[in-house]
DNA sequence: GAGATGTGCTTCAAGTTCGAAGCAAAAATG
DNA sequence: CATTTTTGCTTCGAACTTGAAGCACATCTC
């Protein structure tokens, strides 16, 4: 067995359950506020702004899947929902007849704007407002060193990823 | 309008941002390598974990709910499941007719025992291998202090909180 | 201490999630 | 090129999640 399995000490512990608690709570408190604000769940969100991100407010299927880390088949079923509200619009891929390419419609864009402030509101008063400058600039760059790793160690089953990866 | 609502500047929104996505890579990580090693979720992995750490291995429905962040119905149909598989057991509380105390079962603890190391090596590859001590220090009080001021600001709906409630 | 209110859990229906299977188009292979 | 393999997306079934409604016990109020 090549892996050591020596226990996590309690400072370890410590970080590992803070941090998915602060998620849990943070990713629940935006999911209420973005329902209340425009009937949106965390994922549509999501979905709505990184293609507020991409050029043109276009991107294929597998790639808005990956940048939400969500499942093919999920992800079909929000888009189905999202386009019955019109905020985006699906059309084959002109140069791959296989690929989908999902545009923000005017709509979508609106709706983003609308929910992004009460959005930023409620992070900034969960995760923001107990830091000092200090401890966000070490909190970004810890997190942001993590995320590398992470992304260069995929989950096991992951298949060698196809390169081409925006990040968010 | 009380609230500034001017947007996160770059810093803040690399790391909400990277917060979110770590979080959710390490919980799909984690996830998968319970299910494989002892065909557990992640939710019930947390039932038990908390489970065995509770004194006698006994802790009411609620405060149970609580701990995971879950919804009670969610609670009694994942309960249901372990119970099926003998890992917990439910019985009627003696002093109040109305709660249900779950019991870790000596199979329970041991299954725990037996993903534990698994899920710690998981956790340690992903989160703490690209941490130098000064960064898991500082990830560690950082989020520690998030948490602290999330508990005492809950996400608007929230009823005040019966007090009791131990630190994960 | 009877009636109103609150609490703890479960049941229910509706919606969401995922992986496997299916299908069509593209790329690779010989 | 014909054949195989891979890729991109959707469909399908099964499992999971949730809030609302329901039920039983406890607590409060007069």
């Amino acid at each position: 067995m090549s892996h050591e399995t020596a226990p996590l000490d309690a400072e370890q512990l410590g970080a590992y359950f803070a941090l998915m608690e602060v998620s849990t709570l943070l990713q629940h408190a935006v999911d209420e506020h973005l329902r209340a604000d425009g009937d949106l769940s965390y994922v549509q969100f999501q979905i709505l702004a990184r293609l507020t991100d991409a050029p043109d407010g276009k991107l294929r299927m597998t790639d808005l899947a990956d940048g939400v880390v969500y499942s093919r088949s999920g992800l079909t079923y929000q888009a189905g929902l999202l386009e019955k509200r019109d905020l985006i619009t699906r059309t084959p891929a002109p140069d791959d007849e296989r690929s989908v390419i999902v545009s923000l419609t005017d709509t979508g864009r609106g709706l983003v704007a609308q929910v992004l402030p009460g959005h930023i509101d409620v992070v900034r008063r969960l995760l923001f407002d107990s830091l000092h400058q200090r401890d966000l600039a070490a909190l970004g760059s810890v997190l942001g060193r993590v995320r590398e790793h992470m992304r260069a160690a995929p989950p096991r089953s992951a298949k060698p990823r196809t390169g081409r990866h925006r990040t968010i």
